[in-house]
DNA sequence: ACGTTTGTTCAAAAAAGTTTGAACAAACGA
DNA sequence: TCGTTTGTTCAAACTTTTTTGAACAAACGT
């Protein structure tokens, strides 16, 4: 949806749901919100759900208001735990587990930031290594010396990219 | 791949095609990059291509060497135009025409921002917008107060996010 | 005018990603 | 102990996105 390829139609925000009025728009909100990070709907709805509820809510509640499967309730939730999206309401005499969502913006970039995009920068530095190394086996010295102007290029941009995390997080920070 | 919900295994980067050491590396790290940033891979492989290629390649170059059909080029082509990320090399005498990448991380930032994250801030502006008049709706005053903070904050986020962005290309611009 | 080369379009096929639901496990109270 | 409630897991079903390939169009040389 919303890809860079596509003109097809988009499949409009669900019905079969109890959400009303303001629930149903904010739910929308972070559902467009979580597809431009490339997080999937039920994670923008579940979130959603909870930004907006006065309350802390169950699973049972989600899987209620959102007309999702347990299953999809319990993924989504365990996801959005690991991004420190929400996080279980302590001390209250029940059995079941509460949640509430995290709602300062730093806390919500720097998970992130942490889950999603510094595994991927991590990642991409080994190859990164393994390119520097191959590139400097070219035997054609025309070439090679092209292969690795390209590869110190990538290099950069990894540095660089790690470089602006920490500055995003601060400039985001409160 | 590498989402946030499955565990599945990942398809493997191809083999049927006429990649060689060096080329197919350099190409594995753009389709990784590429879907971090939500993008299909053929945009990747295309780019990683032009990038590692010392001389410009048109249409048919993309289609052999990576066993792509000419579809997948010519629209891989047309998005790496709309970004910004590669260019056409002009006055050859040539019929055909050739590509060659953009290699400033500005230019690539500041395509990627324009194309694909500021529209759906602009988007999501709107719909702010109708949510912050929907919860100045709310009759029980309690409830409505906590609406409209919680509105309040969205609104936040999305102004704070628009400020970082020119903060950012500058940051990356050379 | 005609055949050839180059590139685009878009419906259908394939691939990738997400959600479901039934089976299972853990925790609790009676 | 046993039944109930709460939540997790994961293969299969489903949805969405991407890729393919055949039909088409434009541009060119002869």
């Amino acid at each position: 949806m919303g890809s860079i390829m596509s003109t097809l139609p988009e499949r409009e925000n669900e019905t079969s749901s109890s959400l009303e009025g303001l629930e149903r728009q904010i739910v929308d909100v972070f559902v467009d919100g979580v597809k431009v990070l490339g997080l999937p709907r039920s994670i923008g709805e579940i979130y959603g759900v909870l930004f907006i509820s006065p309350t802390p809510l169950a699973l049972d509640d989600l899987v209620e208001k959102l007309g999702i499967s347990k299953g999809s309730a319990s993924q989504g939730l365990r996801a959005l735990k690991g991004l420190g999206a929400v996080r279980e309401v302590e001390g209250n005499g029940e059995r079941r587990t509460y949640f509430e969502p995290a709602v300062e913006l730093k806390r919500l970039v720097g998970g992130f930031i942490r889950e999603q995009v510094r595994p991927h920068i991590e990642s991409g530095k080994k190859k990164i290594n393994k390119l520097a190394e191959a590139a400097r086996e070219e035997p054609d010295p025309e070439r090679r010396a092209f292969f690795q102007e390209r590869v110190e290029r990538i290099d950069n941009w990894t540095r660089r990219g790690g470089q602006v995390l920490p500055l995003l997080q601060r400039i985001l920070g409160e």
